[in-house]
DNA sequence: ATATTTGCAAAGGATTTGCACACAC
DNA sequence: GTGTGTGCAAATCCTTTGCAAATAT
C-alpha cells in the first residue's frame, strides 16, 4: 500500500545504491504480507520470481533497507529477527501473538514519560522502541472468550 | 541492591526446584554489573567463583531466572539477548547506547495509549515492551555537548 | 535414596564472509 | 568498461540437546 517502486529507486541511488531485481523483490514481498517474516520466509517468497537468489543476499538486502528505514525488525519475545515493511515517520507496532500480524500505529504517548526520565536520571533519550502484544481479532475468536 | 539471597531461595524452593550454586553465582553477577552482559560474559565472570561451569549451565540459568522474574532479556537495536537482574513490578528499561547501563524505571504511561489503540484495532492487548535508549551522564561528557 | 541439575561434547540454526562471476550504471 | 551486487559454499557464532556423573533435598 506504500510501497512506491519509484520512490524506493530514488533513495537507493540517492545513496550511491544500485537498483537490483532483488532489493526491489525482497521490499514487494515485506510489502505485501502483513505478517512478520523470517529471512528464510523472504527467501522463499522471492524465489517465487527470482528462483536463484541465496540467503545470504536475504539477509544483505535486509540490512541494507533497514538502514534506509525502509523495513523494520520485529523481536519477538522468545527469538528476534523477523522482518516486515516500515511506513515512514514515527511509528509503533501491535504484533499478535498467535497469527503474527503487524499493525503499525503512529501516536506516540510518549514524548511527556521521555523529558521526565531525562530530567531524572542525567541520560540524554536518544529513542526508543515500543511493541504492543496482543491476539488479533481473529485469532482472538479461536480462544472463545479471553 | 536488590539482590537478596534468602528471597531467591524461597522463590526457587517454592516451584520445586533446587537451590545451586551456579544459580545463586549467576544472579549474583548479574546483580553486581549495571551493564547488560550477554550469556559468555556471564558466564567469564561465574567461572571467578566456579571455575568448572559450562555455557549450556549459564543458558539453563538465565531462561530459569528470566521465567521466575529474576532476570529481564535485554534486546539491543543489532543483535538481541543480553541479561541484566531484573527488579520486580512492571518496570522499563534506560539503556546508555555507549556504555551498556541499565536504569529501570517503573513509571507506565502507556495504560490510556494501550486502550485507545486496543479499541481502534480490536486486538487484545496482552503487553507491551519498551525500551529507552539514549547516553547516561557519563557517556554523555565524553561526547562534548550532544 | 532419588530426582534434579550439571558438565561436556556434539548437534543444530541462524547469520556472515570470501571470492569469482554477473549486472547496473 | 568499471565497480557494485550476487550466488554459492564454507566458516562462524550463538544456542540447544543428549547423556552420564554429581549434587541438593
Amino acid at each position: 500500500m506504500e510501497y512506491d517502486e519509484g520512490r524506493v529507486m530514488g533513495l537507493l541511488r540517492q545513496r550511491g545504491l544500485r537498483c537490483t531485481a532483488q532489493r526491489l523483490a525482497v521490499l514487494k514481498v515485506l510489502d505485501e504480507t502483513p505478517h512478520h517474516l523470517s529471512a528464510q520466509e523472504v527467501l522463499s517468497a522471492v524465489r517465487q520470481d527470482l528462483p536463484r537468489v541465496g540467503l545470504a543476499t536475504i539477509y544483505r538486502t535486509l540490512e541494507l533497507l533497514a538502514d534506509l528505514g525502509l523495513v523494520a525488525r520485529v523481536h519477538l519475545v522468545d527469538g528476534c529477527h523477523r522482518y516486515t515493511a516500515a511506513s515512514s515517520g514515527h511509528r509503533h507496532q501491535l504484533i499478535c501473538s498467535r497469527c503474527g500480524l503487524v499493525v503499525e500505529f503512529g501516536e506516540c504517548a510518549l514524548s511527556g514519560l521521555t523529558e521526565t526520565i531525562a530530567r531524572r536520571t542525567e541520560f540524554a533519550i536518544e529513542g526508543h522502541w515500543l511493541q504492543l502484544y496482543g491476539r488479533c481479532r481473529d485469532c482472538r475468536r479461536g480462544v472463545a472468550l479471553a
